[in-house]
RNA sequence: GGGGGCGUAGUUCAGUUGGUUAGAACGCCGGCCUGUCACGCCGGAGGUCGCGGGUUCGAGUCCCGUCGCUCCCGCCA
């Protein structure tokens, strides 16, 4: 027996007249006693079918049996429907299929929860992930990212890229994110690590003479999640060898370009625009800035070089937001508690009430001439950052962030992609009490900082970018250090020496040192561009089974216990005793 | 590791200054219904108010503790 002549969701007006099998999932049922009308959902969408006792009085004395969710597979003619009974909200609504004989295939008890319903405990959700991926949301996410890939691959292939598949048991990273770790059992008390990124197999690749590789990689990182975080992640990963820089940033262009307009029929501007590092965090306070709307930060650092006011003329740099909006005492309040979270020690403001007067606390202190500079329309609010530069830039950037969306002042319909590029190399860990590195170890320093990176640290720049779209980092690279001596000063500065040099990365500076190409490449946050592309707040909805905020996947339960001769075996023995859950 | 929010029926939520029998919608069960598409109408069942302790004549409501979820900060090369 054929299951179905085609899909719920194709029925279409030049089937009428055809005899049809149709199959799928109950969505709604509307009982009428008399007439039963049925709405059988699949992945192509929803068909009315209509039991009429005078038409099928077998399948009508088994419709009563039928409830939402149960499976069933219908044969009958497909027929159009009158004009008044045409329903314009349904792609299938012009006709119907006049059952004649009816199966239930399967049945379903009463749901845990409704699947036309929003805000359901994502608890619940989780456990019966089964379920919830048939509405129609997670639906549309999960197609949209099959869909992705696929035309990624197209993309990547027709630029002769190689897929090429890396181990998934690796080794420890030294950097980074906290690795997950997996116990051996053949080599009793080591571990293998799964890798947070293919990183160093790939510049392996591509020394081995495979000049273009991709791989869509999933990455494991052993850290606390968020509403955009999750522990493994999948990426797109490409290297090359005597690398282009407008060949790389293009293809990506090209890529998103396609993905966007096939997609979501969104058609993007290439090229991008492009901004340094440094740009935007003066412009944006941000190295991943949203672009759907203004709200710039603007400098103020010459003009109150000689104010009045201590905090501004004594401050490093002195910004500020010119906001549209007349905030009250209690806004202020709120908005500088946000500030001091972002580690500002208060917030400066001037208010301009409807008749364009003035009411600050330190429009006292200001001279006429930072007045003038600092005016804005009347019902609109100025806000100060004075501080290190670094600091400034954080908390306006925040407030930025923070204003745009309480204010609605973005734009949801726009996609606004930028690319940002000249990275600093280092970033001071005050913590560790040493360098660490911004993008990872490998990057290769901008030509002018070649040979000084280790001179000045802390201005020494990266040839280095980020994808950025709507204020999310979907993707970034760089060009990496293909010349041994050169990787190991990077090493030098970040403070692991030669012996941990070759225990870590023997293998790599001896490859470098083996005739290595110079090389780059870029990753891809896949999951994350599927959030930007299906305007998804939440990460988790974008993959077919997350785990929650705890890293616990309710549906199965893992992480689990494991039985004692397992341990055993490994060598392990657990200090947190082991309670069942 | 830290901070905010939430936890009441299967689900989403309401529940006043502490006060009689904890409500609504959807879902579920039963009945009626031949053009509905959020079908409609009538009837019904369904609650350890997360858990433990305390205050009180009396706690869903107040206090302490605890657990879970979620959002954020730290962290995430």
């Amino acid at each position: 027996m054929k299951w179905r002549d085609l899909r719920c969701g194709e029925v279409r007006p030049d089937h009428v007249g055809r005899h049809l099998a149709l199959a799928g999932w109950v969505n709604t049922r509307r009982d009428h006693g008399g007439l039963v009308f049925i709405d059988l959902r699949d992945r192509a969408g929803v068909c009315q079918v209509v039991i009429n006792p005078e038409h099928a009085a077998e399948a009508h004395a088994a419709a009563h049996e039928i409830r939402n969710e149960f499976v069933l597979r219908v044969e009958g003619e497909v027929v159009r429907r009158a004009p008044e009974a045409v329903n314009p909200n349904l792609p299938t609504g012009e006709v119907e299929l006049q059952v004649e004989q009816l199966e239930i295939v399967s049945r379903c008890p009463p749901l845990p929860f409704q699947l036309d319903e929003e805000g359901v405990d994502e608890t619940l959700r989780l456990r019966y992930r089964w379920l919830d991926l048939r509405r129609e949301r997670l639906q549309r996410n999960i197609r949209l990212r099959a869909q992705m890939v696929a035309i990624i691959r197209q993309v990547m292939e027709g630029a002769e890229f190689l897929d090429i598949q890396t181990p998934i048991l690796f080794k420890p990273t030294p950097e980074g994110a906290r690795d997950f770790i997996v116990p051996s059992r053949l080599q009793k008390g080591r571990f293998y690590a799964l890798p947070q990124s293919p990183q160093i197999l790939k510049q392996l690749l591509v020394i081995a003479g495979f000049d273009r590789y991709y791989q869509i990689a999933i990455c494991f990182r052993d850290e606390d999640l968020r509403a955009d975080r999750v522990q493994e992640i999948t990426q797109l990963d490409v290297e090359m060898a005597f690398p282009d820089h407008e060949l790389i940033l293009g293809l990506m262009e090209v890529m998103c370009t396609r993905v966007w307009a096939e997609c979501i029929g969104v058609e993007l501007q290439p090229p991008f625009p492009r901004m340094t590092y440094a740009e935007a965090m003066l412009r944006y306070g941000s190295d991943k800035p949203d672009l759907r709307f203004g709200l710039e930060i603007e400098d103020a650092t010459e003009i109150t070089r000689a104010s009045q006011f201590k905090v501004f003329a004594g401050a490093p740099a002195v910004r500020y937001l010119t906001v549209p909006q007349e905030f009250s005492r209690a806004d202020l309040a709120g908005l500088e508690e946000l500030a001091k979270e972002w580690g500002a020690k208060g917030l400066a403001y001037l208010v301009y009430d409807e008749e364009g007067e003035v009411r600050s606390p330190i429009a006292k202190f200001l001279s006429e001439e930072e007045l003038a500079a600092f005016r804005a329309d009347p019902g609109s609010t100025v806000l100060f950052g004075a501080d290190e530069p670094a600091a400034v830039a954080r908390v306006l950037g925040a407030l930025r962030s923070h204003l745009g969306e309480r204010l609605g002042l973005i734009d949801e319909s726009r996609f606004e992609f930028v690319w940002i590029t000249d990275f600093p190399m280092f970033d001071w860990s005050e913590e560790d009490g040493r360098w660490a590195a911004v993008h990872h170890p490998f990057t290769r320093p901008t030509e002018e900082w070649q040979a000084r990176f280790d001179e000045d640290p802390a201005n020494a720049t990266a040839f280095a970018y980020d994808l950025i779209a709507n204020g999310n980092e979907i993707g970034g690279g760089s060009f990496r250090i293909h010349e041994p001596e050169l990787q190991a000063r990077v090493f030098d500065l970040l403070g692991i020496d030669p012996d941990e040099q070759r225990t870590r990365f023997g293998f790599l500076l001896d490859a470098l040192g083996m005739g290595a190409p110079p090389h780059g490449g870029i990753a891809f946050g896949i999951d994350r561009m599927v959030m930007v592309l299906a305007a998804e707040p939440n990460l988790r909805d974008t993959i077919a089974f997350p785990k929650n905020q705890a890293g616990v996947d309710p549906m199965s339960g893992a992480p689990s216990d494991v039985p004692a001769e397992q341990l055993d075996e490994l060598g392990i023995r657990t200090v947190v005793p082991q309670e069942p859950r």
